[in-house]
RNA sequence: GGCCUGUUGGUGAAGUGGCUUAACACACUGCCCUCUCAAGGCAGCAUUCACGGAUUCGAAUUCCGUACAGGCUACCA
């Protein structure tokens, strides 16, 4: 074809098409950014939902975008129909706003790369295309499904590569004339790319991730525009980033192996080559096997999961960030203060092949992050937590908030503050004891001990010696001397060494209270917890205790 | 089938030819501390880096082969 037939078959083609490269290329001018800054993209689709793989990427982008004072925008990839949902921008907002993974551009925010969604990209794509028709670089290719799958399976006979390349492209050199004859016919066509590649020759990346890659270099004529005028994800990909000036691309590895089209692409179009990034899938490993966690499969693969059953999303931050770069954990641990945007993060520390989704890792970096934070803190975050999920504890937290503070600020002070909580849907239950309308609904059936107390002697404590205006110290000297005096050891040491001398010893009488108190055997330093409820309710849990167990 | 990538304890991993008798963290086990629990302290947990060969004075680290795993091979992203 003529290069006066490639114009004719351009217009033909697309007629409505009138601005050109240069008009676009003059729109999205060169970014006014630091020398080094990075550009980076996060781009959904609009499913709803983020993926936790998806939410991943996103934080690596939002982090090297940020720490390099450079641009962290949006942009929604819904060029395949199938994959959107109805309201589904508004659900990946959502979640990004969660997780205050808030890009600086998007269709929500201002930006001057938009639009931002690649379905109001579409004169954009097409303004290539038709500048790449006429530089003979991509042709209308009318084949059939059909005809497709029939190459296909004599390919798989034959054991040789699958795809349309060199022979098989076989609408790659139709006549001008050939083209108005299927197309007066309307014969529907897709658009393909005229790769000048050749398999034989060996191309190379650098992966900012993965480091060197060597490739046989591309020569399929992929699809890059679809029947219905959209375009495929590599054309977009190549499009956009080019206009919207990213400089790194960070996405799954998944799309490793169509590097050598992409770069291809990018040098055809005279694009600058981005820079690649290419992350590990987050794995999950099940029956043996590992694969990439599903949402369909995976309740934590959904993000909002975290919210949902309380875990504080700072802490899925920061177990993103561990397995983002693998010294973070040991600099965090040293500087537990520091925010973990303060970190370095590098692409040389990230991980090369697949991280398994550790849950009880997550677990404990929750335990330390509600180590660090004091009842105050805690109340108000499970206050929150609860107006959503569970409103009716919700107002008995209202209702109790002085007291709920002191307990939850319990052995916080010190230098090494109680982990006993990951998650705030759990507040509830380890602190059932501490407000009396739970407590006496539920009063002591967590308690599931067969021993009983003795509640005389208990109350007798209470009423004749318990002091609750003194150091936690003090107190215990004072029940160990009360223990002695009604004939039980000071220590447990002093029991084992003599038990027949003895009732018992000391922790048997504090464990006694315990119960009584606090409905079970284990509890955070019960000198605090009777500090807070005064001996009048003291009392009446005693009392309670005694009705219960029919004494 | 073809192409690509990966493989270090139960888990995440450090490691870039000698400092590695393989760091650190999670999990687990035992002991200590102790009124219970949590926390904390101490100790244990890969004599070996998927396997085989090669290069080298020397390899977890380089090269080749094999096995296994994952990805791609769509008008899905």
């Amino acid at each position: 074809m003529t290069e006066q037939e490639r114009n004719e078959l351009a217009e033909l083609l697309f007629p409505n098409i009138t601005k050109t490269k240069q008009y676009y290329e003059k729109k999205y001018p060169e970014r006014k950014i630091k020398k080094g800054a990075m550009v980076t993209r996060f781009g959904p689709s609009p499913t709803g939902f983020v993926h936790m793989g998806s939410l991943f990427g996103a934080f690596c982008d939002y982090i090297f975008a940020h720490q390099t004072s450079g641009v962290f925008y949006l942009r929604i990839e819904d060029t395949d129909q199938k994959r959107s949902i109805e309201n589904g921008i508004d659900g990946i907002f959502n979640d990004l706003e969660a997780f205050q993974i808030i890009p600086d551009e998007s269709a929500k925010s201002k930006g001057n790369y938009g639009p931002y969604i690649q379905s109001e990209r579409t004169e954009i794509y097409q303004t290539y295309i038709k500048d790449l028709i006429k530089k003979g670089l991509a042709y209308p290719c009318f084949m059939t499904e059909e005809e497709i799958n029939t190459i296909r399976e004599e390919q798989e006979i034959n054991k040789t590569k699958i795809g349309i390349y060199g022979h098989y492209a076989v609408d790659r050199d139709l006549s001008l004339e050939e083209i108005k004859e299927k197309l007066t016919n309307k014969e529907e066509y897709v658009i393909r790319l005229k790769s000048p590649g050749n398999a034989n020759n060996e191309i190379e990346i650098i992966d900012c991730i993965k480091g060197k890659l060597k490739f046989p270099e591309h020569d399929m004529d992929t699809v890059l525009l679809k029947k219905d005028g959209t375009p495929t994800y590599h054309f977009a990909h190549v499009i956009d980033d080019h206009l919207m000036h990213t400089t790194h691309v960070i996405r799954g590895d998944e799309w490793v192996s169509s590097i050598p089209l992409h770069i291809q692409l990018f040098d055809l179009l005279e694009f600058e080559r981005p820079k690649y990034a290419h992350t590990a899938p987050i794995t999950k490993k099940e029956n043996g096997t590992i694969r990439k966690l599903s949402k369909r499969k995976d309740k934590e693969a959904k993000v909002s999961y975290y919210e949902e059953v309380g875990i504080p999303i700072e802490a899925v931050k920061l177990y993103l960030a561990t397995i983002l770069n693998s010294n973070f954990e040991e600099w965090y641990i040293n500087n537990q203060n520091k925010k973990l945007e303060e970190f370095q993060f590098t692409f040389d520390k990230m991980a090369i092949g697949g991280t398994l989704f550790d849950l009880d890792k997550l677990n404990n970096i929750a335990k330390t992050y509600f180590s660090h934070k004091n009842g105050q803190e805690i109340y108000e975050e499970t206050l929150k937590y609860t107006e959503k999920f569970d409103p009716k504890y919700h107002q008995q937290l209202k209702a109790n908030k002085e007291d709920m503070i002191k307990f939850l600020n319990i052995e916080k002070d010190g230098p090494r503050p109680r982990k006993d909580i990951s998650k705030y849907s759990e507040v509830k239950e380890e602190f059932s004891y501490t407000i009396d309308e739970i407590f006496e609904q539920e009063n002591y059936q967590k308690y599931d001990g067969t021993k009983t107390y003795d509640i005389s002697l208990a109350l007798d404590y209470v009423s004749n010696t318990l002091n609750l205006n003194v150091e936690n110290d003090q107190w215990f000297q004072e029940i160990k001397k009360y223990a002695e005096q009604h004939g039980y050891a000071k220590s447990p040491k002093e029991y084992k060494q003599n038990k027949e001398a003895y009732k018992g010893h000391v922790g048997d009488i504090c464990e006694a209270l315990r119960v009584m108190i606090t409905g079970r055997t284990k509890s955070p330093d019960l000198f605090s917890i009777m500090k807070i409820l005064g001996k009048e309710r003291i009392k009446k849990r005693i009392k309670l205790y005694q009705k219960y167990t029919n004494q």
